[in-house]
DNA sequence: GCGACAG
DNA sequence: ATCTTGTCGC
């Protein structure tokens, strides 16, 4: 079952909906913790996120709306007690005590009866059925290639595709608003929605899509690459430079990269693409592509391009 | 206190 | 990812 972008954007405005109406019901006189929001929400570790999430909709409103709204920040301490410089004052005038940073005691004025939707779950439901859409006849090369980046300013975000493998090489660039933050396992849902908004104004179709991030070398199997990949029906492949999960030997130049026992993707050194370099980069499958094809056709991609295809996206992109 | 989780 | 001076290594 094929995904659709609308479908996707309106859970990410719902994500911002949920957030304001948890963020509102705390009461007066009580606190709650970032992991507590996070946890309703769906995920203990979005946590790290909601803070700019939260002074993001008192500052400037949710991306969608784009109307302020007056949401108790200074209610959200960290889950040790600690809260934000500037919130101390103002809890203090709620009655909280506050003893050198943190709330005075926190498990009896921690509150935590949130009653809001999981949209977190909601998200990782959609990246278990693209993981589960990994089938139909894999490709093992390509001539046309896109590598894609994304750079920030703000809310502001820029997206840059390279096209290359066909003798010319093409830059193509879209501005956009930042729809959803940062959150470890769910990139897609920030950098994904951006790249299939800027393939489809500019009516991209290559034989490939090299991705700044995992493909099936992910949680759920559904990393950027792979989660993009299906969506937009296009063979598609990771390329990270750290891991998020998984592990390796590093003997070789190029050893496999394993997860839970089975193999995910593989571990390049850099060295191997360009003249320095001595990390590894992390090479897997997202969509459309087997194991071996991934390797074969980034290789054959950086040959092409003559260094890293996705530094080269990201030189692009640090370009306003 | 330390380690840690793509970008 | 971004914020940023000087510093280290190829
Ligand atoms: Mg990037």
């Amino acid at each position: 079952m094929r995904q659709d972008l609308e479908q996707i954007v309106k859970l990410l405005e719902t994500f911002w909906m949920e957030v304001k109406r948890g963020a509102m019901s705390v009461p007066r006189g009580a606190v709650a913790t970032y992991g507590d929001l996070a946890e309703a929400l769906g995920d203990r570790g979005a946590a790290r996120a909601l803070p700019g999430v939260l002074e993001e909709i008192k500052r400037l409103g949710d991306p969608f709306s784009r109307v302020p709204e007056n949401v108790p920040l200074h209610r959200f301490v960290r889950s040790d007690g600690w809260i934000r410089e500037e919130c101390r004052e103002a809890l203090m005038r709620e009655g909280v005590e506050v003893r050198e940073g943190r709330v005075g005691d926190l498990p009896s004025r921690v509150w935590k009866d949130f009653s809001i939707s999981a949209v977190l779950t909601a998200l990782r439901e959609l990246q278990k059925k693209a993981a589960a859409d990994m089938h139909t006849p894999q490709v093992h090369d390509a001539e046309s290639f896109l590598s894609v980046d994304v750079s920030y300013a703000g809310r502001r975000a820029l997206i840059c595709g390279v096209l290359f493998g066909r003798g010319d090489v093409e830059e193509v660039k879209v501005e956009t608003e930042v729809l959803f933050p940062y959150v470890p396992g769910y990139l897609f849902f920030r950098e994904g929605v951006l790249i299939a908004q800027m393939m489809d104004e500019h009516q991209l179709k290559p034989d490939v899509i090299l991705l700044d991030g995992h493909g099936v070398l992910h949680p759920r199997g559904s990393g950027l690459a792979t989660h993009l990949g299906s969506l937009l029906r296009v063979p598609s492949i990771g390329v990270a430079k750290s891991l998020l999960v998984g592990g390796h030997r590093k003997e070789k130049e190029i050893e496999a990269v394993f997860l839970a026992g089975e193999q995910r993707g593989w571990a390049v050194k850099k060295s191997v693409i360009k003249k320095r370099g001595r990390r590894y980069i992390y090479i897997s499958p997202g969509w459309g592509v087997g194991l071996e094809g991934s390797l074969k056709i980034y290789l054959k991609a950086a040959d092409i391009i003559g260094g890293e295809p996705v530094e080269r996206a990201h030189r692009c992109a640090a370009r306003w």
